[in-house]
DNA sequence: CAGAGCCATTCAGGCTGCTGTCAGGTCTCG
DNA sequence: CGAGACCTGACAGCAGCCTGAATGGCTCTG
């Protein structure tokens, strides 16, 4: 799952992108909203992390714009402030949870799943490719009725195949995937996690296009 | 995907077209504004890299007057300049997101992957040309509904012929597809590789324009 | 706290088949 | 018919890819 961060705060920052990032997910982390503007509008995020305090605005008024410009992505407000009053002008404004500062790691792990979960359960929520049968709400597949294990990283790669099935994934887009944004990656560490894929998975499950990168077969013609 | 890369600067703008064409999209290099604007005119891009200080002109004008023409064109303002209200100026002007130079190739690789998933996003539009169906988004050609496969020198030839079709692309166009900008071919390369097109897409899928170069057989008119 | 176990990452060795080159042929035009 | 332009089969070299194994970090457990 693809994560944007909005929080100008430099030690809650990296504590919570750290936590996202154990979690499997790739997180990216802005510091303003006018970052925040840039990056929704570039990128297609599964949710929003959003503080409400920020040096260029309210977090209010940026939610309220990105719902009405048609933005449905899933947001969680992080916020020091506990009035009611705040907390039903959040979720009027299109939050959809809230989290008060100071909130512990462990809690914010649970939302983060608990959101994603439900946001995968409006679409399909069994995906069927191949032999495999995927639950994308709750990382699990099976290969013939037979569950299989996929550890954070597998998993954080075979999604991205299985949300557009056919998809051809460059190299680049599939690093991207497992880190966030500038993450420098040098070595093979895609093709090692394609080789354990493919063991999981059946040996041709996903088709390496030389050169281009990668797809996942579908025995679709 | 096709990109225009807008730089004055060699060293940097070489760089960079080689980086995005690495990951696998097709990059249209331009110095000035005025080629800009040229190209703009006669190519759909599904992204532009906008440089800010151009000989002829300043890069705020420009991407100011493309978006008041109608053009949506996602940009990525690539600068040196860091002051605040020149990102607040880029973004008010139309810009979908901002890179500070000196930035790193790969940040430039994960921002234009990001647009590059958006454009992918939409229903990657299916060609048809003679007897062929090309998926440009998944590299994926059919010919008579039989899959074909090309390799990664094959598909950036072809891809120069698909998104115009019909039109005629001399020599040296196509070996600048190939081949980073300035570099020496001094053999045959692109006749051995007309040919291998021709072996998998048919005979007469591209027709040879002695003296001129080559272009793709639409059968139209 | 030691030890077991799992996971992410890196490295090296081996393999596949793509790439660029050449040679010798065919085609086209004046 | 000659010259130049173009075509294509063959091939060596190596880029790109695969995968087993090693490493080190981390968590869990007794």
């Amino acid at each position: 799952m693809r994560v944007l961060l909005v929080e100008d705060t430099a030690g809650l920052g990296e504590a919570v992108r750290d936590q996202i990032t154990d979690d499997g997910h790739a997180v990216d982390w802005v510091q303003t909203l006018a970052f925040a503007q840039a990056s929704v509008q570039t990128t297609a995020y599964d949710l929003m992390l959003l503080d409400l305090m920020l040096p260029d605005g309210d977090g209010f008024g940026f939610l309220r714009k990105l719902r009405t410009t048609g933005n449905t992505t899933p947001v969680i407000i992080l916020t020091a402030r506990d009035q009611v009053s705040d907390r039903i002008e959040g979720l009027n404004a299109g939050a959809d949870d809230y989290l008060v500062k100071p909130f512990d790691l462990s809690e914010l792990s649970a939302r983060v799943a608990a959101v994603a979960r439900r946001y995968r359960g409006n679409p399909s929520p069994l995906i069927r490719v191949g032999d495999l049968e995927v639950d994308l709400g709750d990382h699990r597949i099976r290969r013939n009725g037979q569950p299989l294990e996929l550890t954070a990283r597998e998993w954080a790669l075979f999604e991205g195949f299985i949300q557009r099935p056919g998809i051809l994934l460059s190299r680049s887009q599939l690093e991207d995937r497992l880190y966030a944004f500038g993450a420098e990656i040098e070595s093979n560490t895609i093709e090692v996690y394609i080789s354990r894929l493919r063991k999981k998975l059946g040996r041709d499950a996903i088709i390496t296009v030389r050169g281009m990168g990668y797809r996942l077969e579908t025995h679709e013609q």
